[in-house]
DNA sequence: CGTTTCATTGAGTTGAGTCAACATGGGTGG
DNA sequence: CCACCCATGTTGACTCAACTCAATGAAACG
């Protein structure tokens, strides 16, 4: 852990993160220590990548929520997944030249843009790295797949919970949260993007969470009632975000 | 692509696929032939990997098509992905130590086994390689971000459009369709649990695009009656899919 | 303080689900 | 070779979860 305070502090998120995959040698830190990079503030709604755009940047995440959305021919959108702090931000973008998604600040933010030479730079030198950027990415493709599952099959009850338990798991893993809830920027209108659902249901929803003393979502905090009754409710596995310590010795 | 002829030809599929990011010089070529373990063959309905497994092993497709799944509490479940000739199996599920979702193949395929240590040695040796990976890895959470936004906020109709007219460019990519259709060996009852929809429901909206003349899907063939009627209709951006080329020289 | 954005609640509508019955057709064992 | 079976597909009738429309607080803001 001393290791990580010899690394710029405000990167620190990312490579906490990724600690839980794999330790690191004092190499790889100064590897690293490339993609310190000054870091960049961006004030909230700022949009940071834009669908279509071509050869864009990938930043990562150290301060704020982020949002990577889609927008459809209605004019609607639907939000892929929220980022906060030590999360990539259009690492698959840059892979595949073009931005296939929008993304902007949620909140104010502050990042480190990463580029393309910085990313291959780190694949020559460490092969270890590049399979740490590889469960990054791998990380992130389960969340996705965990809420595709969610839209699919389960009713907006379920749903909602599932939401809040994962954040609360994903904020824990960079010490943002406990057992007994956590800061949460996000509007209703946020969660009904994200979950498919109206921005009035999801009121509804909210309420009768909190009438059955599940659960509580106001003023931008989230306090978990009955953790255990939540869990339950929403068949929340802990199983995909759980590691045992680091893959890589 | 006399080079692909110097390869073992059932793995083709894969070497296709990846060369519409880079090309690859003969040593490259040396490498990826590592992966040429001997092909296996399994009977369609075969479980290949089960959730919850430890150190699950990933498979190169080479023939037939598999599907990735998660099971619900009630029993449900939800299909995450069908994956095509060409397409890695449990990619993920390797990196992160254990298998977060099932995989079984939905018809009779062949395909070749890859441990962590080929991946690793790859790693090691050829570091573009490693970003080709990692772009394979990319465009399948494309696929699945795509198939989200589906979920969320697109009718019955548009969703099976879409549905269809993704796996038409996927295995466009791998040379198993052309703009009048393709082969496809799902039944209503997989089509339902990869779009959240009930089978009921799958048939009447397929009854609807056949009365209305834009496709038919029967007997396991698709047929694109209208194919730009249908495109408009489901709202269906090649762009994601289309490659200028690979990006890598 | 007007204005805007976010949250809340009620009333009526609808897309998709459930239940249930029946059709089709390949596969299998007697 | 036939009879039956089981998986898949089809259709109608009814139900309900979530949506839309609409109106009203409440808090944040320049």
């Amino acid at each position: 852990m001393s290791k990580l305070q010899a690394l710029n502090g405000l990167q620190t998120p990312f490579v906490y993160k990724l600690s839980a995959f794999m330790s690191f040698s004092n190499d790889e830190m100064a590897i690293l220590d490339r993609f310190d990079h000054p870091q960049r503030s961006f004030a909230a709604g700022t949009e940071l990548v834009h669908e279509g755009q071509s050869n864009p940047a990938a930043y990562i995440l150290v301060d704020g929520w982020a949002i990577s959305y889609k927008v459809l021919r209605g004019g609607g959108r639907q939000i892929v997944d929220f980022q906060i702090p030590g999360d990539f931000l259009g690492l698959r973008s840059v892979l595949l030249r073009t931005a296939d998604h929008n993304i902007e600040s949620a909140t104010a933010i502050t990042a480190v843009e990463v580029g393309v030479p910085d990313v291959m730079a780190t694949f020559r030198e460490s092969p270890r790295l590049a399979c740490a950027v590889l469960w990054a990415l791998s990380s992130d493709e389960a969340i996705v797949v965990e809420r595709l599952v969610s839209l699919g099959r389960r009713d907006a009850l379920e749903r909602v919970a599932h939401f809040f338990l994962e954040f609360g798991a994903r904020l824990k893993l960079v010490g943002l949260a406990t057992r007994e809830g956590y800061a949460c920027p996000l509007s209703q209108y946020h969660l009904a993007d994200a979950l498919g659902l109206s921005a009035v249901h999801i009121n509804r929803v909210l309420r009768q969470l909190r009438e059955e003393g599940m659960m509580t979502f106001r003023g931008g905090k989230v306090t978990f009632d009955d953790f255990d009754g939540l869990v339950k409710l929403a068949d929340f596995d802990t199983a995909y975000m759980d590691f045992e310590g680091p893959l890589l010795k």
